[in-house]
RNA sequence: GGAUGUGUAGCUCAGUUGGUUAGAGCGUUCGCUUCACACGCGAGAGGUCAGGGGUUCGAGUCCCUUCACAUCCA
């Protein structure tokens, strides 16, 4: 039923891979080819569905091939999945809301959002993408409104330029399943899940240390941060202890030493054993502190022992909260010291703050503190320079601070032992591709030390719904938020009006104020299962499709959006989100480096398509397995392209013989044709079990080289039989075996090269080859001969072995492979002789033979050749 | 410091449960206007499987150990 003939079939003169993007796309576009069947889904048992979660690229980044090589790897499966009978239901979305995007716009724009500024209806941007950078200092001020505007203008540009890319590449997508994380759907799931989260406990808010950018003014999350190397400088500082003698500390932060609360040595510590128990006082400020054991100390860092600060880096936090010390925070979120002066300090100190420090850079703090330090003899030696790992966000110049104040939180498991085993032991539900990739996630989940901070005091995310009473004196009550019904989602706080209050009373004591602050991205990109699959107003998709099937992403995410995503289907539906994680690699460049914009080593997929056709490089993509890095390789996508140009000739030359009536397995009738189908059907034995084991490289490979032999051999050798040369029935076998054979060719790299097989499938099939059933070895047939034997798969390897050797006399004796030979002998093992004999006269007329004897060897080799040159026509 | 992975031809990589003489592509060398394809075809050269030790009749493959690289975590 497959194999219904084209009524005309209408083969190109010179077939060319160019061009075939547009053509096909187009057709695609146009039939709804990938079209996900939701009443199929919906009607039939959950098993009749593949559902993929793709990962919602973020839109405001640039195109890299990080991007094409992970989501070609995602578009073979599914293509696979398909072809092997499922309902794939395949959306694409975008994440377009969150800080990349901001930071996008502010400079695309040359603007900085300002909560502060009024709305203006008819505002125009200084700058569009015309400029490289702008200066923080030359950012004009806009309103929230008019940021969030621009927002939006720029992510649905962004946005084209990466559907018409993912188009091109012939991701197989169903474009009409599609969502913006910042858009009305997304936004209203995103407060829905917060609003079930805050309802059962999950949800929370808390005044505490957390990591603050003073860059981008917002609270950051642990899972963003990245360490780094700062340049800072070791100072050797003097504490004393009550009789005088000094106890000296390592910092290269000297400037929170009046922030110090406790100093601290590790317990097994000889040096510093004797002093635990007992207290020192600071220099400069004379505040007395307890010495403390704890085992995060370092014994082989600095001194040896620490000056607990609040904060100066998360170790402090640990202290702090595990040692129970007092909060003597100083750094505030401008990244300043505080301008009041300390309660804490008193004297020379409390003057010496006042008159130096409040109000101070840390910069400026710091370079105070050692003068004083200097003068008042406390410091020791002069400060060495060293490299201290600070932490920092994204590509942000300043270390983030910890800096106190009230946040959201999601229980992650990070506080919580029993929530962490359970999140562990969803990770064990779910197998991992490859499996090693699990460690990772583990790793990750069993090191967290605090939950989830989700709020962001940004503008371009989806608010925090929910609004607070304000007490007589104005004070807002945070203890029982105000929270709108689901029905109501999604709502703005800053905008829409709390049940039981008027617009007139916001702000104002007694009435109302709404929550400031919008959620991290990854609070909404974590809800992307639910999203896609309708959890909010569509439950019978939702049944049909979640858990998903596959969550394809690459290993760098396992820590955020991975496991967010497993934190959110855990606490909402108790389960995971999906069944499958498939983990690509990264993009290197050649010389192993991994791309990046900096490095100027960046090659865009764009150029690279359109040069060498979107076939070749989804044959890169796909040359790389699952959880594997893989060096950028210009010269593979070239392999791609020939590849595709070799099916098109390939093809053209095997239906070029006219056509076969009736049962093409029965016309099969020559053992060599036989041989070749067996083959065939092995290889299709082992390419689907490459695709059932999540490895389609494997199956590309074993697909690609019988293709090679059967072009370079087969085609060969039975070249003159198909054109008649042994008769018609003959020829029958043979051009029969060739259908046969690019019929179940073409489906077995139908999923990684879509274009070229569609166009070949085109010449003389109906409908679209991306429709049809993966191959069974049940499909080759012709494997078998009408008696029932099974085809020997060993005769063309016996014949495509003689073959080799007559090629090799010729290619010795410098001849082409048109020259005749008149005659020779071919010295063979026995086993193969019997079976070169099968098929003599192919290779006969294959290698331009007129007379040959046979010897016995142990290798095959040709011998006492006599060659007749082709004669040359003379000039 | 802990975890995970990697180390095979000049380069990029395969190598199933241990089993003949370790494979492919690219590159390179030599040759060929061959009626599907010069965006092609044919042939050749090229490897101490990171080092060491062990188990075994037999190790690229299993075990121990050393080294190098990468990533993640602390």
């Amino acid at each position: 039923m497959t194999s219904t003939p084209h009524p005309s079939t209408s083969i190109p003169d010179r077939p060319t891979v160019d061009g075939l993007e547009e053509k096909w796309g187009a057709v695609w576009q146009a039939d709804g080819t990938y079209r996900f069947d939701r009443a199929k889904a919906i009607a039939g048992p959950r098993s009749v569905v593949f559902s993929i979660d793709t990962p919602p690229p973020t839109a405001s980044g640039s195109l890299h091939m990080g991007h094409v090589f992970s989501y070609t790897h995602t578009d073979c499966m599914a293509r696979y999945k398909r072809m092997a009978g499922f309902e794939v239901f395949y959306p694409i979305g975008w994440d377009d809301n969150g800080l990349p995007t901001e930071k996008r716009v502010q400079n695309y724009y040359g603007v900085r959002g300002d909560s502060a500024l009024p709305y203006t209806s008819d505002f125009r941007p200084p700058h569009h993408g015309d400029v490289a950078s702008i200066r923080a200092a030359d950012q004009v001020p806009i309103s929230r409104q008019n940021f969030i505007e621009l927002c939006d203008e720029l992510t649905v540009l962004d946005e084209e330029a990466f559907e018409a890319l993912f188009r091109r590449m012939g991701f197989s997508l169903d474009w009409t399943i599609s969502y913006r994380t910042i858009d009305d759907h997304s936004r209203a799931t995103a407060q829905q899940a917060f609003l079930r989260n805050l309802a059962r406990g999950e949800a929370y808010t808390s005044e505490a240390p957390g990591l603050w950018d003073v860059t981008f003014q917002t609270a950051v999350a642990q899972a963003e941060l990245e360490p780094k190397d700062y340049p800072g400088h070791y100072h050797r500082v003097a504490f004393h202890r009550p009789d005088g003698s000094p106890v000296h500390i390592e910092t290269t932060r000297p400037e929170l030493i009046p922030a110090c609360v406790a100093l601290i040595a590790h317990p097994d510590d000889e040096r510093y054993q004797p002093l635990f128990g007992s207290t020192v006082t600071s220099p400069l400020f004379g505040v007395e502190l307890p010495v403390l054991p704890h085992p995060a100390a370092e014994p082989d860092k600095g001194a040896g022992i620490a000056m607990c600060c609040t904060f100066g880096d998360l170790t402090d936090v640990i202290w702090w909260r595990e040692l129970q010390l007092p909060n003597r925070s100083l750094i505030t979120r401008s990244g300043r010291l505080d301008a009041e002066t300390p309660t804490w300090l008193a004297g020379d100190g409390a003057a010496l703050y006042a008159a130096k420090l409040a109000g101070a850079t840390a910069y400026a703090a710091r370079e105070a503190i050692v003068a004083a330090l200097r003068e008042s003899g406390d410091l020791d030696g002069e400060p060495t320079a060293t490299m201290r790992k600070a932490n920092f966000y994204e590509r942000g110049e300043k270390p983030l601070e910890i800096v106190s104040s009230r946040q959201w939180y999601i229980r992650n498991g990070g506080r919580d032992a029993d929530l962490n085993a359970a999140l562990v032991a969803r990770g064990r539900e779910m197998a991992f591709h490859p499996g090693f990739m699990r460690s990772r996630y583990e790793n990750w989940v069993q090191g967290l030390n605090g939950d989830w901070l989700i709020s962001r005091q940004r503008f371009f995310g989806v608010p925090i719904p929910v609004w607070y009473r304000l007490d007589a004196q104005g004070e807002p009550d945070y203890a029982t938020p105000l929270v709108p019904r689901e029905d109501q989602l999604p709502v703005d706080p800053a905008a829409d009006v709390p049940e039981g209050f008027t617009a007139e009373q916001r702000g104002i004591p007694g009435g109302f104020v709404g929550d400031p602050d919008v959620m991290d991205t990854w609070a909404t990109s974590s809800l992307s299962p639910q999203i896609a699959a309708g959890w909010r107003g569509d439950p019978e998709l939702f049944g049909a499709v979640f858990p998903m099937d596959l969550r394809p992403q690459a290993h760098d995410i396992i820590r955020t959006w991975l496991f967010a995503t497993i934190v959110r289907a855990h606490h909402e539906h108790g389960s995971v989100p999906w069944t499958n994680a498939a983990i690509s690699g990264w993009i290197l460049d050649p010389d192993r480096k991994k791309m990046s914009k900096s490095k100027g080593n960046v090659v865009t997929p764009e150029g690279l398509v359109k040069e060498h056709s979107a076939d070749a490089v989804r044959y890169w993509a796909a040359s790389g397995r699952l959880g594997t890095d893989a060096a950028f390789d210009a010269g593979q996508i070239k392999v791609g392209r020939r590849l595709a140009i070799k099916i098109l000739n390939a093809s053209k030359f095997a239906l070029s013989f006219g056509t076969v009536d009736g049962d093409l397995g029965a016309a099969v009738t020559e053992p060599l044709d036989q041989s070749m189908l067996a083959g065939l059907a092995d290889v299709v034995r082992s390419a689907t079990a490459g695709f059932e084991a999540w490895d389609y490289t494997r199956s590309l490979e074993i697909t690609e080289s019988f293709f090679w032999t059967f072009c370079d051999d087969y085609l060969e050798l039975v070249k003159d039989r198909a054109y008649g040369g042994q008769g018609e029935a003959a020829a029958a076998s043979a051009r029969a075996a060739l259908r046969i054979a690019l019929d179940v060719l073409l489906r077995l790299l139908a999923p990684i090269l879509p274009y070229v097989t569609e166009e070949v499938w085109s010449w003389w099939r109906e409908g679209s080859v991306h429709r049809q059933p993966w191959p069974t070895p049940a499909d080759v047939v012709g494997a078998e001969s009408v008696d029932g034997m099974p085809g020997d798969p060993a005769v063309l390897t016996a014949v495509g072995m003689a073959l080799a050797a007559v090629r090799k006399v010729k290619s010795e004796a410098k001849m082409g492979m048109r020259a005749e030979v008149a005659s020779m002998t071919l010295a063979v093992p026995s086993e193969v002789g019997e079976r070169v004999l099968l098929a003599e006269a192919d290779l006969r007329a294959a290698g331009r033979i007129t007379a040959m004897t046979y010897a016995v060897s142990d290798s095959v080799e040709v011998r006492d050749a006599q060659l007749i040159p082709v004669e040359k026509p003379t000039a």
